[in-house]
DNA sequence: AACATATATTGACACTGTCAAGATAACTCA
DNA sequence: TGAGTTATCTTGACAGTGTCAATATATGTT
């Protein structure tokens, strides 16, 4: 991300060197990802689609594994910035605020199921290969939401007798396994989605309507 | 599973055919399956320790995916047995129940993490591969824990307003969720998984400690 | 103009799943 | 017992993968 911004003054001058294939190896891989997912994504295929030769993007990433870290990166950013978008809405109450949190995280799931498998599959987490540009982007965005958690419950959204931690952890793995239920295939019907949400909405927050305060 | 018994009386009379390959291929294959997961599992490898050339254990299973769904199948046998014998206890109460079954299911994804990450992992639904074998084992299971969440409801455990088929949905995506982030190596912490548990089952089941009467 | 560096190339290696053809042993039935 | 069918196992082959080494070419720098 730091280098190669330089290097577009020559697009055409030969064809040798490509100008900005970092660049150009990101996109399509994103793309290549979301229609085929990771397991679809060969570093053969994506060079031959950019017009290069196979080992072409050795040259720009180490291996694949961090060709796939850069792309997991710019999904987290994005959820990072749609999640943002909802913490900061000032027009709907705290715990309203909650349950669009809640359809979101899904929402943003089942909208990018490749990208969502790649961002927090086994493929980067479970063999160790992370890289710290990756981990600097997905660690803070559970720490958010655990900041975020304690505010409900102080807020008396969430029940205040459980431990911060342990409800943030069970409240994403509720929804991480909602999820990954649907991106993988297991459940086919999406159009339950939302009830199967606002279900567990309901069992995580406090029924105390009365605090129906603004955050 | 319906041939191949008969072989065994002649064990050592030739070392042409192996006498009982497609057991062996099974135990190997599960063996190698706990020590390096699917993505560590080669039918070149498998065939290999079990003594056989490469294109052998083709004539016991149609391919990759069958060897797979096969193991896969035992996985859901097991389990299912695991989680009748946490049914059919009669030294607790319904509520304990509940609460045995939760940490069994992350219990033994747990023990068996590659067996359950083949088992409810997008190697075979997402590609929606699953031998009708398969099927018929696993979608059971899950319909067993929705008339174990009807009794429960019935029983004031669960929340009776809230639609049975939705419940039982949100506790297994709960309890898979947990489980993924576990075997997925998003969380290193298992120290935690029982503490993560009774959260989750204190937000599932009803505060009701009146109606703590035996199953 | 000369040299260093970044970028791209071809060749090669060790893997993978799986098909086709052929070999061998076992089972069946006369 | 012997002949023929079937089950099982073999080698050879093909297309695909990630990645390394050696080489070529263009760009940037002095």
């Amino acid at each position: 991300m730091n280098q190669k911004t330089s290097k577009r003054t020559h697009s055409n001058k030969s064809n040798y060197h490509h100008g900005d294939l970092r660049s150009a190896l990101i996109n399509e891989a994103t793309q290549i990802l979301k229609e085929s997912g990771v397991e679809g994504l060969s570093l053969r295929k994506l060079a031959d689609k950019a017009g290069v030769s196979r080992t072409a993007p050795y040259h720009h990433f180490k291996d694949k594994n961090q060709l796939l870290c850069t792309i997991a990166e710019q999904g987290f950013e994005r959820w990072q910035s749609d999640a943002e978008l909802i913490f900061n809405r000032d027009d709907i109450t705290a715990k309203q605020k909650y349950r669009v949190f809640f359809h979101g995280y899904i929402q943003y799931a089942a909208d990018n199921p490749e990208l969502y498998d790649l961002m927090f599959g086994r493929t980067i987490w479970k063999q160790n290969s992370a890289t710290q540009a990756l981990k600097d982007v997905a660690f803070p965005s559970f720490q958010h939401q655990v900041e975020m958690t304690k505010k409900w419950q102080r807020q008396g959204i969430m029940p205040s007798n459980e431990n911060t931690l342990r409800l943030s952890q069970v409240t994403w793995g509720t929804m991480h396994g909602i999820a990954r239920l649907l991106i993988d295939g297991i459940y086919a019907d999406r159009t339950h989605i939302d009830e199967m949400c606002d279900c567990a909405v309901n069992l995580f927050t406090r029924q105390l309507s009365i605090s129906d305060e603004v955050d």
